[in-house]
DNA sequence: CGATTCTTTGAAAACAGTCAATCTGTGTGG
DNA sequence: CCACACAGATTGACTGTTTTCAAAGAATCG
């Protein structure tokens, strides 16, 4: 079982943002669930109810929805460190219309919600801390929406690549332009642009 | 002074959807400062800190930001019983990117954030109501991406027109251009084929 | 090495943006 | 009450970008 070092990179990302006591994070430690997961292996089908928040360790991983055509949209990946839900099924434990997949070898952390809000309730910091995540979440969301509806198509390739260049490394070229919201024959023209231009 | 409406619109609105005291509606009260708004006043330049919460209780506004060649794009409309802020600014009390203003004469509640913290520390009925609806704030952002990432135009214009009919109905058309993304002149034409076509 | 999966390329068509002009409705001042 | 100004909406012609479909190259993995 690689129980342990997942819990630690957890541990040391918690310490970073967040005063716990000892005791508070063996709860914390106590109420996790590991999980190790596969490339493509899904975390979360659509229709499902998605009843667990989740942490990942180690890996990468992403959220998208099939459209009625079929076609899937990224709408948000995850790496180490960062949490990856699909929100509006977990906050009304309704069927989600997301799915959720590790991308490649990755391992989550993951907790049910009445553990998990019963953490909350317990442990003020936590609370407070969780409540600036989900602050940082919108903000970056409303940041997502100005690009979108103010940037070409290139001035996002590159703003994403700039900002989130961890993620960019480790995400197929597809998955960006599905992210992007453009073909992946738009991004492959745009990044061939950049090399003779430059 | 026309404080009484105002704020009674706020209690309606409060009490659909959390329960508090006499005695805490009054602090709420208390601490709110009314504002009525001419149209195109302006609550929020860009550059300056925001440093209030704010319930529009009747009236229209929108938050905006202008790119660097200097065109403004919408990022959320806001219509009575709506809350409007620029989050950023507001959760870190640093330079605002965004604007807000009033597109019609408008009223609107402010409280202050030391004040309003006071509240959600004191209120707890208050303090869930109020992360209920930054999650809500989120679900509604994540569903935009997901719209602004995989529909045409066309359909984010019917989705925008079905979803938020009182918004539509309220605010001009080429604001709805910017919200969506697009010209003016593709939402005029769009518009144009349906009364063609059907 | 064979099979996926991922990326690139080409050509045509669909779509959206720009610029400039016009049209429409609203409200204000003379 | 009319004339005018102004904001908002539309249109035309043109340009530029993006999608689509089909095919072919890379890269990766068992």
């Amino acid at each position: 079982m690689i129980f342990v070092p997942m819990f630690e990179v957890f541990e040391k990302y918690l310490h970073e943002f967040c005063e716990v006591s000892p005791e508070d994070l063996q709860s914390i430690r106590d109420t996790a669930t590991p999980k190790n997961l596969r490339k493509r292996q899904s975390l979360l089908h659509d229709g499902e109810i998605w009843r667990s928040i989740c942490f990942i360790s180690s890996g990468c991983c992403r959220l998208y929805r099939y459209d009625n055509d079929g076609v899937d949209h990224t709408v948000r990946f995850g790496i180490e460190n960062w949490w990856i839900s699909d929100w509006e099924s977990y906050h009304h434990q309704k069927p989600a219309k997301y799915n959720i997949e590790a991308l490649s070898t990755s391992s989550v952390l993951l907790w049910t919600k009445s553990d998990w809000e019963q953490l909350l309730n317990t442990i003020p910091a936590l609370k407070i801390f969780y409540d600036g995540l989900a602050a940082r979440a919108y903000e970056m969301a409303q940041e997502r929406i100005y690009s979108l509806i103010s940037s070409s198509a290139e001035q996002r390739y590159l703003e994403f690549q700039k900002t989130y260049p961890k993620v960019f490394n480790k995400v197929p070229l597809h998955m960006v332009a599905s992210y992007l919201g453009i073909s992946r024959e738009t991004l492959s023209r745009l990044r061939k642009d950049f090399t003779t231009t430059k």
